[in-house]
Parts: structure tokens; C-alpha cells; sequence
DNA sequence: CCGCTGAATTTGTGATCACATAAGCAAGCG
DNA sequence: CGCTTGCTTATGTGATCACAAATTCAGCGG
């Protein structure tokens, strides 16, 4: 399987949202009243995760979630009939979810409005890995600064754990768990980092990006890589914030040669 | 006035959308068909420049260009029903429109779901700030580098066009005229780039900051500056892409230090 | 066997409506 | 005179519907 070639098939039409489950639990939400209009802010008392939002917000974090995942391959398409189905609510707020991640560029829209997840080429992934190496150094650099010793100590053991998952995910050469594990580690330190319009930036780049990583880790996926997470735990204990974003840094740059390399793969041998 | 203290009065409510015109120019649109349903891609024909794309979209458009000229103070509320009737579609165009500058961080919406031009605070226009020092530059070495000999020279002319409109404002004091042209200089220069998503994330970034530098040269506007888009022009005929990006860098680090300034003096004195 | 033309279906778009909640405001009470 | 309480209005949310354009596919001709 190539970048170029992911569509898994039986899913180009209505793209089945349903694999994780992600729904309300119960069966059908949508028989909790099918003309009775306003059923705001429903269902909600239940365990459902990130469920207390507005109908909209569930649909759109769904969708975010699977897309960071790499539960979404690129290519594929989506219909917003298609999610409002599977997500149990009516074609509005699927619609304003999905034009949202399209805003976002995680999400793009054919000339005739058709969606589908993207498939950045070469240069896009280029433009998008430059500024995760431009921006997440910052980032870092800025939680070691925002943290006292003991705020970075308790943030190095949430590292710890995110890193330990990672590890076991590479051991079980799994591919979805790599890709979360890590999300994971980086959207932690940055997150301590205090600053929401950066993370913003980071976290849009990442929804572009995360389709193709999937790609990329479940091809490359047991290879030993350099552990540059290491490093950047050892930075953050000493409290060395540049230590950190160097580390950080190297880890971007990892990222884009497997990229570039899968890339290369793929354009020597396209479909 | 200070940055803290924007409020246009009057129009609090519902936002006037109107003082530049930016409606289909002539009186109602809505009388095309108050309940023909499919007026799809309609009333396109005339001279309304953007006008051939769908409904939201022009609205979008509409805002965006509202937000990115500062006619949207800091504070300002919209309504959906009121930018639905002030460019003439129903509220579900509107609501889109609305809700994906808020993806964008360029509106923001309060937990009741009321919509308003964010306010940004010193750390935040900081955070901005910094995204731009790290991006901005990159974009303009990318430029240089993409550009042969004669490219260099029709971007020249064409930055020196909007570096002469924007002394234009700086003489006439014209507040929304600098940001106007500043921002066409900025936005002249990263396109020839080439790099739509980094292109992308950048103006995800002076959407939000452009409401604030709006008020900031309202109280600036007249001072001297140092020039460094003439660097910046000197770097591009010599090809010189380093000169360009440090002159850029630059650029945006004067822009920071003049909010800084302002966002200090808008702190001492409060409300 | 392949390419083309027509209809049928799918799909996005936008308008309208009902409803729940939040904001605004007035009158009454302490 | 200030605060609270109640109602009225404004506003966002979401469902449904009608329509147009694109896609798909079957049938036909070469």
C-alpha cells in the first residue's frame, strides 16, 4: 500500500463511520425523537465521553478524533448524509462539522462540493512538517519555561507514560496506537506549554498530517528509529529548554524523512 | 480609545455589516425569491468580485475581509440573523460562515454560543506574534528561492506598488489603508512562495491579530517606522534569501513590539 | 467488446420552522 | 434606593424540505 493508495475499500461512499464505536452506545439515538425538533443538548447524562456539547461539536470531534487517529486514510470520501447517519443526528450540524475540519484543511472539498480526506503530495507534506519544525520547538520551549521543577516533574512522568505506550505500540507493531501514543506525548508537552493560540496552529497542522502518518508508521511501523523523546525527557528534567526543542526538533525532522521517504516509495511505483 | 476599549457604539448588536458596501450593491437580494428555495449559485453575474461561489462562501468572504481590514473592532458582537440579513441569505449560509471563522480562532464564541470579534489578551497577541517571527520568515526565504531572476523582478515591482500605497496611508494617516496595503505587501511576497499551507497557516494567524493591529496603528499611525520592507526589497533583487527573512523577521518584530507597547498602555489605563 | 447517451440516484446547498436558552427589562419588594 | 423576580424578546441550534448539479449506471449503437 502506497500514500497514493489507501482507499480500504467498501467505504468510498458514506465512508462507514462506525469501526470504533463512537456513537451514544445504544443502538439509535436518533429514536429518541425523530420530528421531535428540539432535543438540544441530549442524551448527554450518559458516560459518553465529550458528549455534554452541542451536536455539532460531538460530530466534529468525532470526525477530528478519527482523523487524527488515522482512522481516515487519505482518499477516502465522506458524505454528510453519510456521518449524519452514523453519528444519529440530522444534516446540519454534520454539515457545519464537516465544512469546519474543512476550514481547517483537515477535511477538502472538490469543485463540486464532494468531501474527502486529503492527499497531500510531496510538497505539501514538506510545507506542513517545516512548520511542525518551526512551531513545536517554540512550543517546548515554552512549557520547560512555564514550569517549575516540580510542575516539570510531574509533566515528565506523563511523558514517561505516553513514551512507555509508544514502546509497547512499536513492540505490537501497531500502527494506531503508535500514531496516538505520540499524538499523545507531543499534545502533552505542549499543552503545558499555556499557550492556546499556538497549540492551534500545531494541532491543525497535525489533522493535516495524520491521514498520511498512518500510512507512513503502518508501513515503516517496526523500524527502530532514534528515540528522541528520550532526549527531550532528559532536557526537561534539567529544566533546559533548549535541549528540549533541539530534541523536538530532531523528532519533526524524523518524522518528515520517513515522509519523504514513503513519498518517494510511492511516486516510484504510483497506483 | 485602547485595545481593551473598542466598542464602535451603535452597533453592539446585530453589528451593522454595512458601512463599506459589500452587498450585492443594489437594494435586496432577498426579493430574488423570499420561498424559491433554489436560488443556487444566483444573482452571480454582476461586477461583485468573489461573487461566483456559493452563499457561504461570500459571506465568509465578506467577514473575513471586514475581520483582515480592522472594520471589526476587538469586543464587537454579531448576530447569524444579522450577517444573514445584512448579505441577504437565510441564517443557515450565515451560521456557516460564522462558525468557520471561529474555527479559525478569527471569531470566538462565548459558552451561551454568542458570537464576537475575540479580544486577545498580551499573551495571546504575544503567542501570535511568535508564530509569525517563526513562519513569516521561512515563507520569504521560500519566495527568493522560488523565484528566478525575472520572477524576483515582477514581485519587486509589485511590493514596491503596495510599499508606495502604504506610505500613501502612513502620510494620509490612514489607519485601515496601512493595514490594507501592509497586509497585501505580506501577502504578495508569501504567495509567490508557493507553500499554500504554510500560506494558509499564516493568515489563520493575522486573521486573529488583525482586529488589534487595526486599533494599534489607529494610535500609532503616524510614526516614523524603520522600513525594513525596503530590506526586505533590497534582499529579493539580489536574490539574497537570507536578507529577505531577516528583514522580515524583523518586520514582524516591530509589529510585535508596537502591540506590546499599546497593550502596556492600554493595561495602565483600563477601561 | 468499447464508447456514448439517457435517465435515475446521490449529494450538497440553502431556506424555513420550532424550540430552548440566554439576555434584556420592567415592576415589585425589602 | 437597590436588589430581586418575573416576563418578554432576541438568538443560537437543529430538523426538514425543495432544488440543482454531479455522479452513476443501464441500455444502446458502432
Amino acid at each position: 500500500m502506497t500514500i497514493a493508495d489507501p482507499r480500504p475499500a467498501a467505504l468510498h461512499a458514506t465512508a462507514a463511520i462506525g469501526p470504533t464505536d463512537i456513537g451514544p452506545s445504544d443502538a439509535g439515538p436518533t429514536d429518541a425523537g425523530p420530528t421531535g425538533a428540539g432535543t438540544r443538548r441530549a442524551q448527554a447524562g450518559a458516560g459518553d465521553p465529550g458528549a455534554g456539547a452541542t451536536a455539532h461539536e460531538r460530530v466534529y470531534r468525532t470526525l477530528r478524533a478519527r482523523l487524527l487517529a488515522g482512522d481516515l486514510a487519505p482518499g477516502v470520501s465522506l458524505t454528510i448524509r453519510g456521518v449524519a447517519a452514523e453519528t444519529g443526528v440530522s444534516m446540519t450540524p454534520a454539515r457545519e462539522a464537516v465544512r469546519r475540519l474543512a476550514a481547517e484543511r483537515a477535511l477538502s472539498l472538490t469543485a463540486s462540493g464532494r468531501i474527502l480526506v486529503p492527499t497531500p503530495d510531496a510538497a505539501a507534506l514538506g510545507e506542513l512538517f517545516e512548520a511542525r519544525a518551526l512551531l513545536e520547538p517554540a512550543l517546548a520551549a515554552r512549557a520547560v519555561a512555564a514550569l517549575d521543577r516540580g510542575g516539570r516533574a510531574a509533566l515528565g512522568a506523563r511523558l514517561r507514560a505516553c513514551d512507555d505506550d509508544l514502546g509497547r505500540a512499536v513492540a505490537a507493531g501497531d500502527a494506531p496506537g503508535y500514531v496516538r501514543a505520540n499524538t499523545a506525548f507531543h499534545a502533552a508537552l505542549y499543552t503545558a506549554a499555556g499557550a492556546p493560540a499556538l497549540l492551534a496552529l500545531v494541532e491543525s497542522v497535525w489533522l493535516q498530517t495524520a491521514p498520511t502518518m498512518r500510512c507512513v508508521y503502518a508501513v515503516i511501523g517496526t523500524r527502530a528509529l532514534e528515540d528522541h523523546h528520550a532526549g527531550a525527557l532528559r532536557g526537561l528534567a534539567k529544566g533546559d529548554a533548549a535541549t528540549v526543542a533541539c530534541a523536538i526538533r530532531a523528532d519533526v525532522a524524523q518524522g518528515a524523512t520517513l515522509v519523504a521517504e514513503l513519498a518517494e516509495k510511492s511516486a516510484s511505483a504510483p497506483g
